[in-house]
Order: structure tokens, then C-alpha cells, then sequence
DNA sequence: GACCGGGATTGAAGCGTTACAACTCGACCC
DNA sequence: GGGTCGAGTTGTAACGCTTCAATCCCGGTC
């Protein structure tokens, strides 16, 4: 019952736990015979090392945090995988941490996992500061935020380009003959707001229109309810373009609600284009177009890009920017 | 830099390390001045025990692992988020494990996770049989199944009670006036497909009603895909049920855009129910009656399990079953 | 004044690894 | 024969903490 330790390999195998340590960690340097043997009594025992003793003698340990606000955020969650799958790939062990976006709960996480010596910790800040930012790396974790922001040049993030999405989306409105589009905001403070936006004006002014071809609506929150009300102010408009970008799924789907509801045929009198791809997009009763972003690559080059820092001296941190792809569905 | 040590903790309070360790694990036994006195050196150093050295000595880890087969999966997005929330409460750390329902992965984790010294595993096993239950539990590994069976009393484990679930949307659908009801199914060898086909037919003769008002169509996945063609079906049927209830919400969906796009209405003509409550189904174009689980406190159910069986010697192993309950929307 | 009881404190032995300095031992060279 | 070299191996300190037996100290008892 009791595991067995480096000592008993040492004796079994008749050579020093020096000579063990470094069949483990440095095989090159022992003798081909004796490596053999030694390995042989490994598995014979069922030898297994200690994580704990190994990080107390060598002073960090091989697990790194992945803290979000919540992992059953969609998004979120596809992140998560993608980083544990590359973490565990590399050999190291993800800590789960879930903040509800309270710097309370970001703190103790925080805390917790410099307590297990983690050596980095892959975050969606619930307040990103400079002060933040400077406190984190003061403790000694390497971090890598999820996080839409040029204003820290000197700490990795990786995020999506939603100007680049928004682009895609209108552009695939335009090229379908729309003339104008009804661009379906979040609140306007919020940068995915203001970016998918920027990048839908964008669209319409390459391909030689007036920015006035895009007609904005403000939604208060990202959900479906506001979606529904979105919808029924377009319908309220004298003359409603043909053509509703959403800044996200949820919007798109109540946009589709109130317009079907309302006896319109999506796409045929109205298109609708979502951006976040998620599920329901797919399953609506008409499917929705949407811009997907690879969440699962996200979270696998955050990952990377911690590992590297970690492991890399050298390393030189960047700021990776994901593109995201146009999904056509029935919606448009 | 450098990591305060209890050690210093110590020189600078005037005491050994014995006190120091003392005021953080049975503060009762040291005396009230110095143990202030302690304290406060403690949080003016900003000192951190190190779970490491703690574990090597104490013997065992503050870690446990959730080993799910893919946090994606809806469902097990919230028993994760259950799970981490009461685990994090009481000061345990989560290791998050994706097996991809691969054995050989699984059997990884279950091997790093036993390098980490984790006391216990929550998981989803890629395959359960009496020989795995044994062997995990033979490496010392406290385990608590996300599984519904009742084949090994000897193990913890939490789950749904389908026939419950089945059970109440038929009655929902009953009490509605149907006079016929046409179940959806998954793959016929599929537990959830018989528990909740089973549940159905209960609820129908529970009624006074034969079985012979359940027709059963089955599908050969649980997907939207299969959901659809599944529909078909049900049209092409002399004289279709004018309710259906399905045994997975994709299913219900894929039923629902069958029915819709041959021109029936939903719940006019034909009333829909489906299981999981998935988010889409909220966000349908005709939201979707669902048959509800809340994963999230499923998730801590486990959680809970576990944390008792490993502090608690004289645990007695439990099986959870949980009742899911109807939630009703426009489909139906 | 010697003795006792018990609360408070402490010294030191582990816990299982790693890594470094030191050692062994043949082969090889002059 | 003595010396050098290097590959292989090993003894052991150190990592930071917990725990337990041992010690200390002080007020109370007889």
C-alpha cells in the first residue's frame, strides 16, 4: 500500500538513488547496462516518483493555472480544452480556477496556486490594470492574459481580431447584394462592440459605399432578450435594410425570433449573420451564419505561448491575434 | 524574490519553526500573544506555506482530479463548474483531465494524477467494469463516478434518473391533452434511450392509458442530424401523434426543423419535448420544453462525495441519483 | 522549600527528490 | 611504473514543512 520510493529502486537495483535520479532525469549520462537494469526494477516495482518531493528539491512544480471568469462560458470552455491539451501534452498539470469575474476570487486563486509554486497561470483578468498586471508578475507567475488589449506590451495575450470579423461578416452581406446592412451592437463601451462594428463599416467603405450604408442599433446586453427587442426596432424602422449583422449569437438569435415572429422569412425578406459561432448557431430552426473562432487553437496557443516563457529565457513576449472564419448557414 | 520560508517567519517572530507551523495547523495550542504576535509577521513578510514541502510531509496532496471525457460536452461544462466551486470552497485544488473516452489517456491522467499525490478522481471512466474499479482503487485513489449504474455498490457515484425525467415530460404532454405520444430514442442499446423511453411509458400507463399510445422511433445517434430525419419519419406516418417527445434535445431540435420546414406548426400541430435542456434550447426558434438537469449540483453532489470519503473512514459509499425537473417553454 | 501538573515551546528526525562535489577504476600515455 | 583522464557512480546536503518526544516555566500544593 505504502508507494514506493526512490530508495528501495536504488537497493533493489543495487546502485546509489544518485544513480536512480539520473536514469530519470538525465539517462545519458549513466551507463547503457545499468540504465537497463534500473529501468527494469522501475517498472517491476511499480515505482512511481514523488511530484511533491521532486518540486520541493528543485523548487517549482509542473502545474500551471487556468483561471476564467467561467468555464461554462462556451468560449471559455473551448479554451479550456485547447490549453489542456497542449499543457498536458508538454507534461503539465492544469489547476481549473473559476472567478465569476470577482478580483476577490481572482486573489485567492492567485494565492492558492503560488502556494502550489505553479510557474504560470493562463487568465481572464476580471480587471486588467497596469497596477494588476505589475502585481501578478511581482510574485513571479508568468502570465498569459485572454485579453483583446494593446495597452500591455509586455505580458503574452492571446485574442480575436473582431475588427477582421466583423469585416467578414459584412463583406459576405455585401457580395450576397445587400445594399445596406443593420449592424446589432452590445453595449457601445464594450470593445467587441466597438471592434465588430469598426470592422463592419470597414467592409462596406472598401467596397466604395457611404458609411452610411450601415445602420447601428444598440443593444443593451449580449443576450437574447435584447436581441428580440433589437429585432423589433428594426422592424420598426420605416425602411428596414435587408441585412442584420449581430455582434454575437445571441443577439442574432433574438433578432431571428422577433423577425420571424413577426411573419418575416430569414433569410428571404432579411439575412442574419451572428458572430461567435455557438451552438445554438447551428441548431436554430434556421441555422445561422456566424463568425467562428477557434477557441480550442486560442486556449492551445495561449498555452504555448506560457510554456515558452517558461521554459525560454529568451523569451520575448507577443501579442497573438486570432483570425477568426465566416460559417455559412441558412440565416443569409 | 526568493519564496519567505517558515523559517524566517520564525527568526523574525523570536520563536522555532515548530511554533510557527503550529499557529498555522492547530493554532489552539499555542498561546494567544504569541500567536498574534506570529500572525502578524506572517502577512508583514507575506509569507506562503509551500504546498509542496506540505505534501512531502504530510504525505498526501491538496489536489484532486476531474476527469471528464470533454469539458465541452454541455453537461459536463456545469458538473465541472459544480464541482470546482465546492472543491475550491473547502481548499482543495482541481486538476482538470480531458480523456476523449480514451482508456489509454485515462489511464494517463490517473497515472499523473497518482505522481501528484491527488487523494481522490471524479470522473466520467472511458470503461467501466469491475476490473477498473479495482484497479484504480488499488493504487489508492478515493473515486467518485459521474456514471448510472447500479452494478457496483462499493463505489460512489452521481447521476441522473432518466426514467424520472421521461416519466415527466410525458405527463407534461398528457396533462397537455395528447392522447398519443411518439418517442424519440436514441441508439436502442443506449442506457439514457432506455430509461427514458421506460419513464414514458410509465408515465402513459401510469395514466391508464396502454402502451400501445407510445410509438418509438429510433434514431441512430443522439443528433440534430438524426433528429431530422427522425421527423420525417413522423410525417410520413399515416396518422402522426401530436406529440413527441424526445430523448435528447438535438433530437428535439432536428424533429423540430422537420417539422417546421413540411409546414407544421410547433406546438399547433405537433407539441415537442426534449432532455438535457441544453442551451440551444432556450434559443430555438420555438423554444424548446426540456426535461432539466442541473448539472452544476450534480457537480458538488460528487464533490461533496468525495471530499467525505476521504476524510471521513468510516464513509459509506453512495449512489446519488438526481430528479431533473420539466422546464416549460413555447414548444409544447 | 521541595514537588507536581500542565500549558507553552522547542529540537530534530523524517518526508522523497535533486544536484553537486568527490570518488573509483580501468584505459591509455610517456 | 607512475601519472593522467574521463566515464560512471555515489554520499550527502538541501528543499520547507510537520510532528512528536523532550524541555521549560510557573503557579499551586503539601
Amino acid at each position: 500500500m505504502k508507494a514506493v520510493s526512490i530508495r528501495q529502486v536504488a537497493k533493489e537495483a543495487g546502485v546509489s538513488v544518485a544513480t536512480v535520479s539520473n536514469v530519470l532525469n538525465r539517462p545519458e549520462v549513466v551507463a547503457a547496462t545499468t540504465r537497463d537494469r534500473v529501468r527494469e526494477v522501475i517498472d517491476t516495482l511499480g515505482y512511481r516518483p514523488n511530484q511533491a518531493a521532486r518540486q520541493l528539491s528543485n523548487g517549482y512544480g509542473t502545474g500551471v493555472g487556468l483561471v476564467l471568469f467561467d468555464v461554462r462560458n462556451p468560449f471559455l470552455t473551448g479554451v479550456a480544452r485547447g490549453a489542456e491539451d497542449h499543457l498536458h501534452a508538454v507534461g503539465r498539470t492544469v489547476v481549473l480556477c473559476n472567478t465569476d469575474v470577482d478580483p476577490a476570487k481572482e486573489e485567492r486563486y492567485l494565492e492558492m496556486l503560488l502556494q502550489q509554486q505553479a510557474q504560470g497561470v493562463l487568465i481572464t483578468p476580471a480587471e486588467l490594470s497596469r497596477e494588476w498586471v505589475d502585481r501578478v508578475r511581482s510574485r513571479g507567475l508568468r502570465t498569459v492574459l485572454f485579453h483583446n488589449s494593446t495597452d500591455y506590451p509586455d505580458v503574452c495575450s492571446v485574442a480575436v481580431d473582431d475588427v477582421a470579423g466583423g469585416e467578414m461578416a459584412a463583406t459576405h452581406l455585401l457580395a450576397r447584394g445587400h445594399e445596406r446592412i443593420t449592424c446589432v451592437t452590445g453595449p457601445a463601451h464594450m470593445r467587441q462592440s466597438v471592434d465588430r462594428l469598426a470592422g463592419c463599416r470597414r467592409a462596406v467603405t472598401q467596397a466604395g459605399r457611404s458609411e452610411a450604408a450601415v445602420d447601428v442599433v444598440e443593444a443593451g446586453a449580449f443576450t437574447l432578450d435584447q436581441g428580440r427587442r433589437a429585432g423589433e426596432r428594426i422592424l420598426a424602422s420605416p425602411s428596414p435594410a435587408t441585412a442584420v449583422f449581430c455582434a454575437n449569437d445571441l443577439l442574432a438569435l433574438g433578432v431571428m425570433q422577433a423577425l420571424t415572429r413577426a411573419g418575416r422569412r430569414v433569410p428571404d425578406d432579411i439575412a442574419v449573420v451572428g458572430f461567435d459561432d455557438i451552438a445554438s448557431a447551428a441548431t436554430a430552426g434556421v441555422p445561422l451564419t456566424s463568425v467562428h473562432v477557434d477557441s480550442h487553437a486560442l486556449g492551445g496557443a495561449a498555452a504555448r505561448l506560457l510554456v515558452e516563457e517558461v521554459e525560454d529565457p529568451g523569451h520575448r513576449h507577443r501579442r497573438l491575434l486570432f483570425a477568426p472564419h465566416l460559417v455559412e448557414r441558412a440565416s443569409s
